[in-house]
DNA sequence: AGTAAATAGTTTATATGTTTAATAAGCGAG
DNA sequence: CTCGCTTATTAAACATATAAACTATTTACT
Protein backbone atom coordinates (compact mmCIF):
# COMPACT_ATOMS: atom_id res chain seq x y z
CA UNK A 1 0.00 0.00 0.00
CA UNK A 2 1.70 3.33 -1.31
CA UNK A 3 2.11 5.97 1.68
CA UNK A 4 1.85 9.79 0.98
CA UNK A 5 3.22 12.97 2.70
CA UNK A 6 4.58 13.24 5.97
CA UNK A 7 1.82 10.59 7.77
CA UNK A 8 3.89 7.67 9.97
CA UNK A 9 3.09 4.40 9.45
CA UNK A 10 1.54 3.70 12.82
CA UNK A 11 -1.24 6.20 12.09
CA UNK A 12 -4.62 5.66 10.19
CA UNK A 13 -6.38 7.33 8.01
CA UNK A 14 -8.94 8.34 10.58
CA UNK A 15 -6.25 8.95 12.83
CA UNK A 16 -5.47 12.01 14.46
CA UNK A 17 -2.17 13.42 14.61
CA UNK A 18 -0.56 15.16 17.81
CA UNK A 19 -0.01 18.09 15.88
CA UNK A 20 -3.59 18.27 15.07
CA UNK A 21 -4.63 17.31 18.22
CA UNK A 22 -2.44 20.38 19.94
CA UNK A 23 -4.34 22.54 17.72
CA UNK A 24 -7.67 20.99 18.15
CA UNK A 25 -7.27 21.22 22.00
CA UNK A 26 -5.80 25.12 21.55
CA UNK A 27 -9.03 25.87 19.78
CA UNK A 28 -11.07 23.82 22.31
CA UNK A 29 -9.70 25.35 25.44
CA UNK A 30 -10.25 28.59 24.16
CA UNK A 31 -13.67 28.70 23.14
CA UNK A 32 -14.60 26.98 26.64
CA UNK A 33 -12.61 30.21 28.25
CA UNK A 34 -14.49 32.40 25.62
CA UNK A 35 -17.33 30.81 26.69
CA UNK A 36 -17.12 30.87 30.70
CA UNK A 37 -16.01 34.81 30.41
CA UNK A 38 -18.61 35.82 28.32
CA UNK A 39 -20.97 34.32 30.96
CA UNK A 40 -19.29 36.91 33.49
CA UNK A 41 -18.88 40.14 31.50
CA UNK A 42 -22.86 39.27 30.19
CA UNK A 43 -23.57 40.33 34.00
CA UNK A 44 -21.87 43.64 33.70
CA UNK A 45 -23.32 44.17 29.98
CA UNK A 46 -20.36 43.56 28.55
CA UNK A 47 -19.94 41.39 25.48
CA UNK A 48 -16.22 39.30 25.12
CA UNK A 49 -15.36 41.57 21.80
CA UNK A 50 -16.34 44.95 23.77
CA UNK A 51 -14.25 43.36 26.68
CA UNK A 52 -11.46 42.96 24.61
CA UNK A 53 -11.25 46.46 23.32
CA UNK A 54 -11.84 48.52 26.86
CA UNK A 55 -8.76 46.10 27.48
CA UNK A 56 -6.92 47.45 24.63
CA UNK A 57 -7.67 50.90 25.34
CA UNK A 58 -7.14 51.26 28.53
CA UNK A 59 -3.60 50.37 28.06
CA UNK A 60 -3.29 53.04 25.44
CA UNK A 61 -2.05 56.56 25.57
CA UNK A 62 -4.66 58.68 26.91
CA UNK A 63 -7.38 55.32 26.93
CA UNK A 64 -7.61 55.86 22.65
CA UNK A 65 -6.73 54.56 19.61
CA UNK A 66 -7.02 54.16 16.09
CA UNK A 67 -10.19 51.90 14.64
CA UNK A 68 -7.51 50.14 12.08
CA UNK A 69 -5.12 49.45 15.41
CA UNK A 70 -8.00 48.30 17.43
CA UNK A 71 -9.37 45.94 14.23
CA UNK A 72 -5.66 44.97 14.63
CA UNK A 73 -5.27 43.49 17.65
CA UNK A 74 -8.79 42.00 17.92
CA UNK A 75 -7.62 40.41 14.27
CA UNK A 76 -10.54 41.23 12.46
CA UNK A 77 -11.23 43.43 9.73
CA UNK A 78 -12.10 47.05 9.43
CA UNK A 79 -15.83 46.57 8.89
CA UNK A 80 -16.06 44.47 11.62
CA UNK A 81 -14.47 47.32 13.91
CA UNK A 82 -17.10 49.89 12.58
CA UNK A 83 -20.57 47.97 13.78
CA UNK A 84 -18.68 47.20 17.06
CA UNK A 85 -17.39 49.97 17.85
CA UNK A 86 -20.99 51.48 16.91
CA UNK A 87 -22.50 49.44 19.29
CA UNK A 88 -20.33 49.76 21.87
CA UNK A 89 -21.02 53.81 21.79
CA UNK A 90 -24.69 53.19 21.80
CA UNK A 91 -23.83 51.31 25.28
CA UNK A 92 -21.64 54.32 26.25
CA UNK A 93 -17.92 52.09 26.72
CA UNK A 94 -16.86 54.05 24.12
CA UNK A 95 -16.36 57.50 22.31
CA UNK A 96 -16.20 57.72 18.50
CA UNK A 97 -14.47 60.94 16.96
CA UNK A 98 -12.50 61.64 14.41
CA UNK A 99 -8.59 62.76 14.82
CA UNK A 100 -7.98 66.37 14.64
CA UNK A 101 -4.90 66.05 12.53
CA UNK A 102 -5.59 63.07 10.01
CA UNK A 103 -9.56 63.35 9.51
CA UNK A 104 -9.35 59.81 7.80
CA UNK A 105 -9.05 58.30 11.46
CA UNK A 106 -12.01 57.20 13.35
CA UNK A 107 -10.63 57.47 17.40
CA UNK A 108 -11.89 55.48 19.97
CA UNK A 109 -11.87 56.37 23.58
CA UNK A 110 -12.26 54.89 26.50
CA UNK A 111 -15.40 56.73 28.57
CA UNK A 112 -15.50 56.71 32.28
CA UNK A 113 -18.25 54.01 32.15
CA UNK A 114 -16.39 51.62 30.39
CA UNK A 115 -13.55 52.30 32.35
CA UNK A 116 -16.11 51.54 35.64
CA UNK A 117 -17.17 48.37 33.68
CA UNK A 118 -13.70 47.41 33.53
CA UNK A 119 -13.01 47.88 36.89
CA UNK A 120 -16.47 46.22 38.48
CA UNK A 121 -15.01 43.11 36.09
CA UNK A 122 -11.42 42.97 37.34
CA UNK A 123 -11.67 40.86 40.61
CA UNK A 124 -13.84 38.23 39.25
CA UNK A 125 -12.33 38.03 36.19
CA UNK A 126 -8.40 37.78 37.99
CA UNK A 127 -10.25 35.18 40.24
CA UNK A 128 -11.78 32.89 36.93
CA UNK A 129 -8.02 32.77 35.00
CA UNK A 130 -6.81 32.27 38.05
CA UNK A 131 -8.47 28.97 38.55
CA UNK A 132 -7.57 27.71 34.63
CA UNK A 133 -4.17 28.49 35.93
CA UNK A 134 -3.94 25.97 38.72
CA UNK A 135 -3.66 23.52 36.77
CA UNK A 136 -0.51 24.53 36.25
CA UNK A 137 3.15 25.65 37.71
CA UNK A 138 4.53 28.83 37.21
CA UNK A 139 7.29 27.47 35.20
CA UNK A 140 4.52 25.76 32.68
CA UNK A 141 2.98 28.67 32.27
CA UNK A 142 6.11 30.67 30.94
CA UNK A 143 6.23 27.78 28.64
CA UNK A 144 3.19 27.65 27.19
CA UNK A 145 3.27 31.44 27.04
CA UNK A 146 6.28 30.88 24.77
CA UNK A 147 5.02 28.65 22.72
CA UNK A 148 2.01 30.49 22.13
CA UNK A 149 3.36 33.34 20.89
CA UNK A 150 5.58 31.10 18.32
CA UNK A 151 2.07 29.62 16.89
CA UNK A 152 0.60 33.11 16.74
CA UNK A 153 3.60 34.89 15.38
CA UNK A 154 3.80 31.73 12.54
CA UNK A 155 -0.07 31.99 12.14
CA UNK A 156 0.21 36.04 11.13
CA UNK A 157 3.05 35.00 8.62
CA UNK A 158 0.56 32.22 7.27
CA UNK A 159 -1.85 34.91 6.68
CA UNK A 160 0.19 37.55 5.19
CA UNK A 161 -0.47 41.49 6.01
CA UNK A 162 -4.10 41.07 7.01
CA UNK A 163 -3.95 41.52 10.29
CA UNK B 1 -2.09 51.99 49.98
CA UNK B 2 -4.63 48.84 50.24
CA UNK B 3 -3.83 45.73 48.47
CA UNK B 4 -6.51 43.83 47.05
CA UNK B 5 -7.29 40.57 46.54
CA UNK B 6 -4.01 38.35 44.80
CA UNK B 7 -2.33 40.75 42.91
CA UNK B 8 1.02 40.74 43.42
CA UNK B 9 2.97 44.13 44.58
CA UNK B 10 5.16 44.37 41.40
CA UNK B 11 2.03 44.63 39.38
CA UNK B 12 0.28 47.70 38.61
CA UNK B 13 -4.20 48.33 37.61
CA UNK B 14 -3.48 48.25 34.53
CA UNK B 15 -0.88 45.45 33.85
CA UNK B 16 -1.70 42.21 33.00
CA UNK B 17 -0.75 39.42 34.72
CA UNK B 18 0.93 36.31 33.32
CA UNK B 19 -2.09 34.13 34.27
CA UNK B 20 -3.88 36.48 31.95
CA UNK B 21 -1.56 37.01 29.21
CA UNK B 22 -1.35 32.97 28.59
CA UNK B 23 -5.09 33.03 28.32
CA UNK B 24 -4.97 35.98 25.86
CA UNK B 25 -2.45 34.19 23.75
CA UNK B 26 -4.75 31.07 23.85
CA UNK B 27 -7.83 32.66 22.32
CA UNK B 28 -5.76 34.61 19.92
CA UNK B 29 -3.58 31.55 18.53
CA UNK B 30 -6.95 29.71 18.46
CA UNK B 31 -8.28 32.89 16.70
CA UNK B 32 -5.58 33.03 13.70
CA UNK B 33 -5.93 29.12 13.75
CA UNK B 34 -9.09 29.43 13.18
CA UNK B 35 -8.93 32.09 10.20
CA UNK B 36 -6.24 30.78 8.55
CA UNK B 37 -8.09 27.57 8.74
CA UNK B 38 -11.37 28.65 7.42
CA UNK B 39 -9.67 30.47 4.23
CA UNK B 40 -8.22 27.10 3.56
CA UNK B 41 -11.43 25.14 4.18
CA UNK B 42 -12.99 28.20 2.35
CA UNK B 43 -12.11 26.57 -1.05
CA UNK B 44 -13.68 23.44 -0.57
CA UNK B 45 -17.05 25.22 0.57
CA UNK B 46 -16.61 24.40 4.22
CA UNK B 47 -16.79 26.43 7.18
CA UNK B 48 -14.78 25.73 9.95
CA UNK B 49 -17.64 24.20 12.08
CA UNK B 50 -18.68 22.53 9.03
CA UNK B 51 -15.05 20.79 8.90
CA UNK B 52 -15.35 20.25 12.45
CA UNK B 53 -18.49 18.08 12.75
CA UNK B 54 -17.79 16.43 9.64
CA UNK B 55 -14.26 15.29 11.11
CA UNK B 56 -15.90 13.85 14.45
CA UNK B 57 -18.33 11.88 12.56
CA UNK B 58 -15.91 10.50 10.53
CA UNK B 59 -14.28 9.08 13.50
CA UNK B 60 -17.86 7.92 14.65
CA UNK B 61 -19.87 4.32 14.15
CA UNK B 62 -20.73 4.44 11.14
CA UNK B 63 -19.70 7.79 10.38
CA UNK B 64 -23.10 8.82 12.49
CA UNK B 65 -23.93 10.35 15.82
CA UNK B 66 -26.94 12.20 17.26
CA UNK B 67 -27.17 15.68 17.40
CA UNK B 68 -26.53 16.08 20.99
CA UNK B 69 -23.33 14.45 20.81
CA UNK B 70 -22.67 16.38 18.19
CA UNK B 71 -22.97 19.76 20.16
CA UNK B 72 -21.55 18.53 23.54
CA UNK B 73 -18.42 17.79 21.27
CA UNK B 74 -18.55 21.50 19.52
CA UNK B 75 -19.53 23.15 22.67
CA UNK B 76 -22.73 24.81 21.33
CA UNK B 77 -26.30 24.61 22.54
CA UNK B 78 -28.91 22.05 20.92
CA UNK B 79 -30.60 25.17 18.83
CA UNK B 80 -27.20 25.71 17.31
CA UNK B 81 -26.85 22.47 16.58
CA UNK B 82 -30.04 22.69 14.16
CA UNK B 83 -29.11 25.34 12.34
CA UNK B 84 -26.17 24.44 11.39
CA UNK B 85 -26.98 20.76 10.62
CA UNK B 86 -29.56 21.89 8.25
CA UNK B 87 -26.83 24.24 6.27
CA UNK B 88 -24.70 20.90 6.04
CA UNK B 89 -27.67 19.15 4.76
CA UNK B 90 -29.03 21.92 2.32
CA UNK B 91 -24.62 21.70 1.64
CA UNK B 92 -25.11 17.87 0.96
CA UNK B 93 -22.24 17.11 3.54
CA UNK B 94 -24.72 15.29 5.91
CA UNK B 95 -28.14 13.17 6.34
CA UNK B 96 -30.27 14.06 9.06
CA UNK B 97 -32.86 11.24 9.79
CA UNK B 98 -34.66 10.23 13.50
CA UNK B 99 -33.00 7.12 14.91
CA UNK B 100 -34.99 4.19 14.68
CA UNK B 101 -35.14 3.31 17.98
CA UNK B 102 -35.63 6.44 19.83
CA UNK B 103 -37.53 8.44 17.62
CA UNK B 104 -36.55 11.47 20.08
CA UNK B 105 -32.92 11.77 18.26
CA UNK B 106 -31.74 12.91 14.86
CA UNK B 107 -29.01 11.06 13.82
CA UNK B 108 -26.41 13.19 11.83
CA UNK B 109 -24.55 11.38 9.21
CA UNK B 110 -21.11 12.02 6.83
CA UNK B 111 -22.63 11.39 3.51
CA UNK B 112 -19.76 10.58 0.64
CA UNK B 113 -19.93 14.15 -0.60
CA UNK B 114 -18.71 14.71 3.23
CA UNK B 115 -16.21 11.97 3.03
CA UNK B 116 -14.27 13.83 -0.49
CA UNK B 117 -14.72 17.26 1.24
CA UNK B 118 -12.88 15.99 3.81
CA UNK B 119 -10.26 13.93 1.57
CA UNK B 120 -9.77 17.05 -0.42
CA UNK B 121 -8.45 19.24 2.76
CA UNK B 122 -7.08 16.46 4.53
CA UNK B 123 -3.17 16.61 3.21
CA UNK B 124 -3.43 20.19 2.97
CA UNK B 125 -4.41 21.00 6.47
CA UNK B 126 -2.07 18.56 8.01
CA UNK B 127 0.43 20.69 5.88
CA UNK B 128 -1.10 23.74 7.15
CA UNK B 129 -1.05 22.30 10.77
CA UNK B 130 2.70 21.21 10.51
CA UNK B 131 3.09 24.73 9.82
CA UNK B 132 2.72 26.10 13.90
CA UNK B 133 4.52 22.72 15.11
CA UNK B 134 7.60 23.21 13.43
CA UNK B 135 7.51 26.63 16.25
CA UNK B 136 8.32 23.51 18.77
CA UNK B 137 9.42 20.49 19.90
CA UNK B 138 7.47 16.64 20.00
CA UNK B 139 8.34 17.61 24.23
CA UNK B 140 6.83 20.55 23.97
CA UNK B 141 3.85 19.39 22.37
CA UNK B 142 3.09 16.75 24.54
CA UNK B 143 3.52 19.17 27.28
CA UNK B 144 1.77 22.20 25.96
CA UNK B 145 -1.15 19.29 24.97
CA UNK B 146 -1.23 18.07 28.43
CA UNK B 147 -1.35 21.60 29.94
CA UNK B 148 -4.40 22.32 27.52
CA UNK B 149 -6.42 19.19 28.59
CA UNK B 150 -6.11 20.45 31.83
CA UNK B 151 -6.90 24.01 31.23
CA UNK B 152 -10.29 22.58 28.79
CA UNK B 153 -11.38 20.32 32.02
CA UNK B 154 -11.56 22.98 34.12
CA UNK B 155 -13.22 25.47 31.85
CA UNK B 156 -15.65 21.88 31.78
CA UNK B 157 -15.85 22.44 35.20
CA UNK B 158 -16.38 25.97 35.51
CA UNK B 159 -19.11 25.57 32.73
CA UNK B 160 -20.88 23.11 35.18
CA UNK B 161 -23.38 20.52 33.00
CA UNK B 162 -23.77 22.51 29.72
CA UNK B 163 -21.42 20.82 27.73
C1' DA C 1 -0.63 73.53 -7.92
C1' DG C 2 -2.65 69.46 -9.75
C1' DT C 3 -3.39 64.81 -10.12
C1' DA C 4 -2.81 59.97 -9.06
C1' DA C 5 -2.20 56.52 -5.67
C1' DA C 6 -2.51 54.98 -1.14
C1' DT C 7 -4.88 54.87 3.24
C1' DA C 8 -8.87 54.67 6.59
C1' DG C 9 -13.45 53.98 7.37
C1' DT C 10 -18.17 53.19 6.23
C1' DT C 11 -21.93 51.03 3.92
C1' DT C 12 -24.38 47.21 2.02
C1' DA C 13 -25.50 42.57 1.40
C1' DT C 14 -25.09 38.14 3.06
C1' DA C 15 -23.97 34.34 6.03
C1' DT C 16 -23.09 32.36 10.29
C1' DG C 17 -23.13 31.84 14.97
C1' DT C 18 -25.29 32.56 19.57
C1' DT C 19 -28.63 32.73 23.49
C1' DT C 20 -33.06 32.39 25.59
C1' DA C 21 -37.61 30.90 25.85
C1' DA C 22 -41.37 28.43 24.25
C1' DT C 23 -42.92 24.33 22.11
C1' DA C 24 -43.43 19.57 20.54
C1' DA C 25 -42.69 14.82 20.67
C1' DG C 26 -41.05 10.41 22.35
C1' DC C 27 -39.42 7.52 26.04
C1' DG C 28 -39.61 5.15 30.52
C1' DA C 29 -40.68 4.53 35.37
C1' DG C 30 -44.16 3.97 38.35
C1' DC D 1 -51.53 5.25 31.23
C1' DT D 2 -49.84 9.26 32.70
C1' DC D 3 -46.21 12.18 34.55
C1' DG D 4 -41.70 13.74 34.19
C1' DC D 5 -37.46 13.62 31.75
C1' DT D 6 -34.83 13.93 27.57
C1' DT D 7 -34.14 15.54 22.89
C1' DA D 8 -34.75 18.42 19.33
C1' DT D 9 -36.96 22.31 16.83
C1' DT D 10 -38.62 26.90 16.33
C1' DA D 11 -38.61 31.86 16.77
C1' DA D 12 -36.82 36.30 17.93
C1' DA D 13 -33.15 39.23 18.79
C1' DC D 14 -28.58 40.20 18.39
C1' DA D 15 -23.52 39.69 17.61
C1' DT D 16 -20.07 38.60 14.66
C1' DA D 17 -17.79 38.07 10.32
C1' DT D 18 -16.55 38.76 5.34
C1' DA D 19 -16.34 40.83 0.72
C1' DA D 20 -17.17 44.40 -2.34
C1' DA D 21 -18.30 48.94 -3.46
C1' DC D 22 -17.92 53.53 -2.03
C1' DT D 23 -16.47 58.11 0.34
C1' DA D 24 -13.20 61.03 2.14
C1' DT D 25 -8.60 62.36 3.16
C1' DT D 26 -3.77 62.42 2.85
C1' DT D 27 0.58 61.75 0.55
C1' DA D 28 3.65 61.43 -3.30
C1' DC D 29 4.91 62.79 -7.63
C1' DT D 30 5.25 65.67 -11.65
Amino acid sequence: MPRRGLMPKDRQKGDVSLEEKVMIFVVMASEMFKKNSTAIFGQHGLTFSHYNVLKYLVACEGGRDTAGNVGKRMLVTGANVTGLAKRMEKAGLIERKNDEKDERLTMLQITPVGRKSLDAIREIQEQHISEYMQTCSKEQQEELLSVLKRILRKGKQLAGSKY
